[in-house]
DNA sequence: TTTAATAATCGTAATAATACGATATAGAAA
DNA sequence: TTTCTATATCGTATTATTACGATTATTAAA
């Protein structure tokens, strides 16, 4: 996952269509959802044992981390010879807010063809 | 996009933790994330104009819908010589429910590193 | 029927995503 | 310093996604 691709910078799409699928790629891998679920489950940072939680390679989980760190959903702070990474709360509540305005779009009469 | 690709149907992950993989990827390209708010937008259904509204070739633009089809998030009714696309509402508030579940997750104690 | 319009599908090239082992880096401990 | 531990990065193979032109299929209109 890059930001900078093609289709990410075009013209052709809005702030938000682009903002909504650059988000949503932070969740379209099933391991991506179950860091940032084992990150709000554990309620604090962790160091270190992502890696154990899910069962991937140590560089691959590394790299899905530091996809979630450019989007800005996680951060990592340096603790010793390991990294504590947690949700950032405003960031993630930014993410939210984008999602749910295109999530709950009303459908109400948008019914001709049900 | 596929829906068994490796990484979806292995067991590594929870039932949630795919699910929100799989939505996610629906909204994870501005172009299907443009046709999705066309679709609100218009409050009707669309026999059509969707190709004009984005401007991407028309096979790519049916490549898209049929993405978005398969995943249920939208439908297709035969028109006569065209298809009237529009959002699938029942389908739409079930992906709906497991989005809002994981982007509410709760993070009142989360903040260790913040 | 023939022709036109509309959308789906096919074939394919280009790009992106994913995974993993190997290696590098940085700090802690000995 | 040397060694150990934890993490990041590199290189790369595999697979998935995306886009488009060409073709096919279907229905409407002439």
């Amino acid at each position: 996952m890059r930001l900078n691709i093609f289709s990410m910078t075009e013209e052709k799409y809005t702030h938000t269509q682009k903002q909504v699928a650059l988000y949503a790629k932070a969740f379209a891998h099933p391991a991506r959802a179950a860091i940032l679920q084992y990150l709000f489950k554990i309620k604090t940072c962790i160091c270190g044992d992502i890696v154990d939680e899910i069962g991937l390679a140590q560089s691959t989980i590394s790299q899905h981390l530091k996809e979630l760190k450019n989007i800005g959903l996680i951060q990592g702070t340096i603790e010793g010879t390991s990294v504590c990474y947690c949700i950032n709360n405003e960031n993630w509540n930014k993410m939210k807010e984008v999602m749910n305005d295109f999530l709950h779009q009303d459908l109400s009469q948008n019914n001709c063809c049900q």
